[in-house]
This record gives C-alpha cells, sequence and structure tokens, in this order.
DNA sequence: CATGAATGAGTATTCATTCAT
DNA sequence: AATGAATGAATACTCATTCAT
C-alpha cells in the first residue's frame, strides 16, 4: 500500500526522463546528445538519470519502444475510425501517407529516429515496427483481394514501407524541398496502387 | 613555372587526403572517423591535412563531390554501352538495381554516406546526384513513353530513386534479413514498373 | 523503561551494519566497498546507516574494533587450551603460523585489512592488535626465558609479529606463489625461533 | 638526424609524465593521484599525457619500471663500493636497513608504493625486484657460507626481505612510532642474524 | 526514526583543431 | 609548406552523502 506512491513517483521519473530524451533528441539530434542535457531537460541529477536507467542506450531503447507502442496504438485506433475495409486502396494510401507526413512534421523526434535508424542502440524495437506494419498490411490485403491474391506480399509491402516511410524522410529533410509536397504524396499513392494494379 | 609542381602536389595532396577520408569511413564508419585517422592514412600529418582543408566537414565534402563525378561518370559511360532505348522498363529496373546492390555490398562507403545522408556536411552534392537520377530518368522516359505521357514524372521519378536506394540500405543494413534478397529485388521491380503501367 | 527496546534495536542495527560491511569487504575489497552496497547487506536503508555511523570510515572503524576485541578474545581462549607455557618455542610459533595461515585463507576479510592497513581510518585498533599480541608475547618470554633475558625484547617480538603477518599476507598475495608454502611456513618457524636463540 | 631532438622531446615527456605521477602519488596517495593532476603536475595538458600513454595503469607501471631500475642500479652500486665479501653478515644487513630507511623516509612515493602493492596494476615489476633481491642475497651466502650451507635458503631470503621490507613500512606508517628506531632496527639485524646462526 | 530517491562533484578518456619548430 | 606534439573542452558514468516524506 505504501509502496503505490513510490511506484507512481518511479514511474514519473522514468517518464520524465524518456520525455526528455525525446526533447533532447529532437532538439540537438542524436549526435549532441549527452545524458547531461537530458537529465537537466527531466530537471533531474545525473546521479538520478542512473539511477532508473543503466547507460545512455537504455534511455534511447526505452524512448524507442514507448514511441512503436504509441505508434501502433495511434494506428490501430486510427484503422478503427477509418473501417478499412471498406476503403479503396489508394484512399488508404493517401490517408495513411498524410497522417505520417503530418506526425513526423509535428514531432521532429520521429524525423531523427528515423533517419538514424542504423545508429540506434538496438535493432529489435525498429524491427518490430516493420513486423507489425507488415502484418497490418498483410490482413488488409488478404481481406481485399482475396479474389486477386498478390504475388509475393511480403516482400512488396516491405518495399512500400520502407520506401515510403524514408522518402518522406528525404523529403522533409529537404529544404528547400526539392519537389511540391502534394506532387510527392501523389507518386507516393500511385506507386503504392500501382505495386498492387493487376497486370497480366 | 615554379607553381606548376606546387598545384600539381597540391592536387595529389587532395585527392591523397579524400582518398584516406574514403578509405577511413569504409573501414571505421563515420562515426569513427577521426582527422589523425585519416592524415594516417593519407601519409601525411594532421597538420598538412588542416592546409587543404579548413575542418573535417570539408574533407567529407570533397570526398561525396569526387564521388558523385565519379558515379554519373560511370553511370553515363554504363549507360552508352546498354543502349537503354532499347530495353524494357523492367529488364532496366532489374539490372540498375541488381548492379546498385553489388556495388553496396563492395564497398561500404557508399553504403555508409546512404545512411548517413542527413549528417553529411552539405546537401549540395547529394541532391545533385538526386538531379542527375531525375534527368537521366526523365529523358529515358521521355524517349520511351512517347505515346504515353507520364503524369506527374519527376515526382514519380524522385520516389522511385529514393524508394530503391534506401530500401536497398535498410535491407542490407539487417542482420539476418527480413526477406530474401531475390524477393526484395522481384518487388522493388515490380514497384517501379507498376509505377509507369497505364491505367486508367 | 522504553529506552531499552530503543537501546537494544540501536545496537542489533550497529551490529547488523558491521557485519554487512565485514560481507562486503569481504566480498568485494575495499575498493569496491560502497556504502549503498553495505546497507543493502544489512537489510536497511543507506538512510539509517548514515543514522548510526557518520560515514564510511567510521563503520570500517568498528569493524576493526570488533575485529580486534574478537581475534584477541580468540586468542586468549586457544592460548588458555593450549597451555603454551609447556611448549617449545618453535612449536608455539609452527601452531600460530599455521593457524593464522588458515585463518587468513577462510576468510579474505582478514587478508584485505592486513592489506589496507595504512588506509584504514584510524590506526588506534591495528596499534592496539599489535600492542596485544606484544604484551603476550612478552608475558610468554618473562616466563619461558626467566634464566637468559632477552635483550630487547619488545622490538624483537615487534619486529617478528610484522614480519610473520605482512610477510604471510604478501605469499598468499601471490598467484602463483614464488614459494612453497611449506617451505615459507620453515622459514618463518626458524626466523623466530633464531631470533630468539642464544648467541655469543 | 632530425628525429633525435624528437626523440629526445618525446623521452623528456615521458619522464616528466613518470615524474609527475612519481610526485602526485607521494603527495596524494594512490587513491587520489588523477590523471588530470599528473598532467597538470607535468606541467602539459591531459591530451599530451595520453599521447605517451594509453591509460593511468601504464603511468605507474612505468613508474614502477623505473623505481626498480633505480633501486638495484643503486644497489649495485652500493654493493660493489662496501665489498660485502668482506663484511660479516650483521654489518651489512645494519647497513643495508639503513640505507633503506633513509630512502623510504627521503621519498615518501617509495612508502606508498610498497603500501599498496596489491593494488599496482602490474605484479610483475614488484615480483622481479623480489627476485633480484633473493638472487644477490643467494650469491652472498653461496659464497659466505660456503662450509655450512644453509638449508632452505631462497625460503628464508624471501622471508627476511619482505620481513624487513614490510616491516620497515609498517614501522615509518606510525605516528607516534611505537618503538624507537633505533631499537627497530636493532631488532631487525638480529633477526637476520639469528635466521642464520648455526644451530644443532 | 526509517526510507531511498536525489544530488553533483569527481574520474578516465577522446578528438578536432592549433601552432611552434 | 610540412610536421606532429600539444591542447582542453566534452562525455559517460560513480558514489558518498543529504533530506523530504
Amino acid at each position: 500500500m505504501r509502496k503505490q506512491p513510490r511506484q507512481k513517483r518511479s514511474r514519473e521519473m522514468v517518464e520524465a526522463l524518456v520525455d526528455a530524451t525525446a526533447t533532447v533528441l529532437a532538439e540537438r539530434g542524436l549526435d549532441h546528445t549527452t545524458t547531461n542535457h537530458i537529465a537537466e531537460a527531466a530537471g533531474v541529477s545525473v546521479g538520478s538519470l542512473y539511477q532508473y536507467f543503466p547507460d545512455k542506450e537504455a534511455l534511447v531503447e526505452a524512448l524507442l519502444e514507448r514511441m512503436i507502442r504509441d505508434v501502433t496504438r495511434t494506428f490501430n485506433r486510427t484503422l478503427g475510425e477509418m473501417n478499412p475495409g471498406h476503403m479503396a486502396l489508394d484512399e488508404l494510401a493517401r490517408n495513411a501517407i498524410t497522417v505520417g507526413l503530418a506526425a513526423l512534421r509535428a514531432n521532429p523526434l520521429h524525423l531523427e529516429l528515423i533517419r538514424n535508424w542504423h545508429r540506434l542502440p538496438v535493432s529489435g524495437p525498429l524491427d518490430q515496427l516493420e513486423q507489425y506494419f507488415l502484418t497490418a498490411g498483410r490482413l488488409y490485403f488478404l481481406e481485399q483481394f482475396r479474389e486477386h491474391p498478390v504475388d509475393n506480399l511480403p516482400a512488396r509491402l516491405y518495399v512500400l514501407i520502407n520506401s515510403t516511410v524514408f522518402t518522406l524522410a528525404r523529403f522533409l529533410g529537404q529544404d528547400p524541398p526539392m519537389m511540391r509536397e502534394r506532387a510527392v504524396v501523389d507518386a507516393l499513392v500511385d506507386t503504392i496502387v500501382g505495386a498492387f494494379a493487376v497486370r497480366d
């Protein structure tokens, strides 16, 4: 009973530290994110930071995991509302891209993480997120294209997911942009749709 | 007259330093590349390095520029030999992807640069390379699809180029790979072809 | 009346903390012994630790004092049983060395303390132990060598006690040992005996 | 030819750093000796320190090695002057102890190193010094006691060397001293002599 | 009194850059 | 021009001690 508040404070501290990690990462970039900065941003001492996380990696890992939880949760909720079963592929794709683009723009953190995927302390969470989208896509297609099963489906989805994500990241990283946003979104949608168009 | 040899030595030194940068970058990765390593690999002193380049960034920038020169040159030559005008899009795409994949695997440098594109000192050279491919693609399509002009061509090419490059980089960065190579290449080719398939 | 239990608890706490100090010191060595480890080993909080001891030094000091109490007590009891008055010097020396060696091997704590005598918070307790052995030795010799009083007795004992203790500590600290154990024990015994042999 | 001054400077820097290590170690003790202190004492930056020594351990190791070189050299020279072949054991022992005691008093460094022998980064140098004295003692005894070969000679020397060194260290560490210096020296000499006295 | 979360000065080590020779 | 020794700010992490609850 006495332990509740303690655990709560603990959870709050962990939360605050992960928040701070996100903030500092978004503001200064992975390269210039130091444990002292994170502690300062969280309003605590470095010592406290190390009471909750064994090292810097663990902080980033926790952030990744939380982010993935949030993304999948948001995605699931959005999907439920969108009722994608009744939605054409192009509409679905456009929605997803628009939402994703807005999210990336709203939070520089995601952009920074995508850009630095290969330097992240653990590859697990990222692969996990990829898997999640792969599975989600697979379910959608199994239902929608029951009549015309798609050849090589997992690989196609793998390509499309990575294509979309990294192309958006690249697009957002260009200042001034090399293309008009509308054109890029259109092209992405067309690419996705084209990849599943029935061909003889 | 006395200046010739000086300029020649100068050019040789610059060349050697850029070579060394490439070597060290490929061997140790951007994160673990130090100016001292580069100077050592070039067989000169750090002091000399700083005589020719104002800082570390400038070295990487020079490397990027040279690489882009080389890539475009190689590409131009290869295109001339392939005579792509007589090649179907799928064949062309498969060739390009296969060659690109082999090149990335053969030289870790390119993979490292692609992965770190957002940390590269200048965006100019990279954008330039993108432009080059964009233009090359545009020419090909203008010739091939004269009858069925493609809507939104630049953006489509932009998407496809980035998709291909970053998806390959992501694929090569996964160990163990999440997909079989053959499947990924097939899916990439299909995606490219699909993006230009005539649809009503 | 209320004070009794408080004092009792207090004594128990102090005891537990000193026990914990001994355990941790033996397990991790003086260098890697932290107050948090000690508190944890004692099953109390660091805060409590600091309620009973002003700082880390005080803990070690208390441990030293207790250890000295124990050692002298044990020694007194053993002496009583051995009846050393009827024992030749070489037999006595060999017994003492054998027992001491076994004790040092059995409990890494003592070895650790001997090795770090100069870093121990207070010299008092250690000097006290030395004094104790000095006095014990003096009594023995006064009785045994009544006929041939030994010149310079205290200093001789001082030298022999320190010689024996530190040589054993040094011997146990060498891995692989530089000498065979049997040879070292023999030499120590001979040294002790030789130091009191009648010479003209 | 150009390399001479460079190598000379290098040697001087190494020397200065080892000197500084000795100074700081003597002044602050092993525990409070930091690389920054050493660099400061040497009048250089930490960076320079790390250009000449891979880590802190290497510095202490170098110091140990130099010290052992100095000690053995001094000992050899002194022995040559003393002509120990014509010296009685007690005279020799008294000389050695007096000289050793003076040296330890003159330079707190040696005292600090002896006290911390078990924490020194490498045991090699110390064992080496021990071996040196062992061998030196052996040679002396083989010559002097040709008629009455000593039983168990190496172990006896081992015991006497460690006894003398650590007893002196202990004696010097006590303030106020527990015994008069003269008495301790006498007792040490007697102990050494007694250990080789012919007994039946 | 007990708790243990919080503190923050302190430690070894790295590396881009400078500058005396 | 060339050298490479020297610099020192920066970084991740530890641990004795304090203090709000």
